[in-house]
RNA sequence: GCGCCCUUCGUCUAGCGGUCUAGGACACGGCCCUUUCACGGCUGAAACACGGGUUCGAUUCCCGUAGGGCGCGCCA
């Protein structure tokens, strides 16, 4: 290892303008790997200049989406907004010394320019027309902006880390502005000065930003400052390889997480999206971390694929333990609707439902069919019954209940002297063992599927068990 | 329109000139296991966008074409 280097500083800078979606969340991701992996720091940046589109409400959803995920950060979040006057001063400096100047042009004005020059099939952008334009000449009452003095000639290289190396020719990218005319600065010199400030080694973020990297390299240029390492990701895309749509998986994390999906499937699934290692799919935190590089990302866009992170869900749900499962499920049963119903009797059957989990994980994708796999406990006497439950309790099988219930009075409630009594039952009723194991789950649990059915008897227990029974096979208990 | 980027099974991807009759995973079909549903095991179908080069030899390198994405704000 090269550890003679500086320590790598890495960011996640997201503006607080809606949720944390899927792809910022996965651009926090990559940073926080690069980074820990390495031995260096992940910064967090909340970019609120935007002050009218930015809100509390967001940059909390990006604090508790970041944490839900496992992701944490070095120090305290920087506000961008909070460093105005620091943006202000360098802007003014490079206006000092020539590398910027001060642009009247009226928004209007702008607006015919980029019309015009798209009608005429040029690129549409800001001709330079104050550039070299004595100050004397400015109207009257017109408060101008700052615009960067940007090269005319040559070319700016970007030495991506992801991207390689991207070449745009300077003809081709304008004077971009700085400083607004109310005097506020811009995202564009915003991020180049707190990423300077702020030590940033490596910049990870989404390829949306690669024109922009362009742009931010003739800021450094004019500032003499170090241009950081850039990385510059694909994005992801939804299933129709057009933009992530909401229904298709833009939501905020915590959506994932009221879905039920576990923060370390997430983070799984999420670096596979345009990383690999091989043909390995599961990855502990400790491979990720040291496994994890740049230089293994690919550059093609994603597709969102929501039946994949469900399977790598259920793996990671069968490799947990009973005991945080249980843990896990009591943190998010008060997530759902009627979470604050079914709490009372999760608590009263804890040691019940960690019993059972070994049964219960097999089957279950997400935490919210874990949830529907220990319902019949939750749930209380008279049962509701769906529909294909109410179908398999046939008169015939309603028959069968009864001399089950009889037979069950007497038995040890233990899983092996269970099954071996039911199975006594099959084969005096001459019938398959699920002619009698069906119209049971049926009754015992409302529906048509469940998980095996000898557990499910010792879970509910014997009172329980028998008083279900005779709800549905019609008899009332001997007294 | 201009600039930049991308293109291997439906999807995520392996492949970094010969090992490719192209590998894995998800999804899908079949079989097995089985008290239901799952899980698990086995198995099947499924891809190098197209056209030119370079080379003894291209999925791999170069150039076009087509298709897709991103950017082009006093938004971030």
């Amino acid at each position: 290892m090269t550890e003679t280097s500086a320590p790598i500083v890495t960011r996640f800078a997201p503006s607080p303008t809606g949720f944390l979606h899927i792809g910022g969340a996965r651009t926090a991701l990559f940073n926080w790997l690069y980074a820990r992996g390495r031995g260096g720091k992940m910064l967090l940046r909340i970019e609120d200049t935007d002050r009218a589109r930015s809100s509390k409400e967001a940059i909390d959803a990006i604090f508790d989406g970041l944490t839900w995920l496992g992701l944490d950060w070095d120090g305290e979040p920087v506000f961008q907004f909070a460093r105005a006057a620091r943006h202000r001063e360098i802007a003014e400096a490079l206006l000092a010394v020539g590398r910027a100047y001060r642009c009247y042009a009226s928004p209007q004005e702008l607006q015919e320019m980029r019309d015009l020059a798209r009608k005429e099939g040029r690129p549409p952008r800001y001709d330079g027309r104050w550039r070299d334009r004595d100050p004397s000449e400015a109207p009257p009452g017109v408060e101008p902006v700052i615009r960067l003095k940007a090269p005319t000639e040559g070319e700016t290289i970007i030495d991506d880390l992801v991207q390689g190396r991207v070449t745009w020719q300077n003809k081709d990218l304008d004077d971009l502005v700085l400083l607004r005319s109310d005097g506020t600065p811009t995202y564009m010199l915003g991020v180049v000065i707190d990423d300077h400030d702020m030590a940033v080694t490596h910049i990870i973020r989404g390829d949306d930003h690669l024109t922009n990297a362009a742009r931010q390299a003739q800021i450094y240029d004019a500032l003499g400052w170090p241009i950081p390492r850039m990385a510059h990701i694909p994005l992801i895309h939804g299933p129709d390889g057009a933009k992530l749509s909401k229904r298709h998986g833009a939501l905020g994390v915590e959506a994932y997480r009221a879905m039920g999906y576990l923060p370390a499937a997430m983070r799984n699934y999420l670096v596979r999206l345009g990383w690999s290692h091989g043909d390995q799919e599961i990855f502990t935190t400790e491979e990720l971390l040291s496994l994890f590089d740049l230089n293994r990302v690919g550059r093609a866009a994603a597709r969102f694929d929501f039946a994949k992170l469900e399977s790598l869900n259920g793996q990671y749900i069968r490799q947990s333990s009973d005991q945080d499962l249980t843990g896990a499920l009591e943190k998010f049963l008060p997530e759902l609707p009627d979470g604050a119903t079914l709490m009372p009797r999760f608590q009263l059957l804890r040691d019940r439902i960690q019993a059972i989990m070994p049964g219960l994980k097999e089957r279950a994708k997400t935490l919210i069919e874990l949830v529907d796999g220990i319902r019949f406990l939750l749930e209380e006497r008279p049962l509701k019954i769906d529909d294909k439950a109410r179908a398999i309790l046939t008169p015939e099988a309603r028959a069968i209940l009864k001399r089950a219930i009889s037979m069950l009075e007497k038995v040890e409630w233990k899983a092996d002297a269970l099954d071996a009594a039911v199975r006594a039952l099959a084969d005096d009723e001459k019938v398959k063992l699920a002619a009698v194991a069906q119209p049971l789950r049926a009754a015992l649990t409302g529906k048509s599927t469940s998980t095996g059915i000898f557990d499910v008897l010792v879970a509910l227990g014997k009172d329980e068990s028998l008083a279900r029974l005779r709800d549905q096979a019609g008899v009332t208990a001997a007294a």
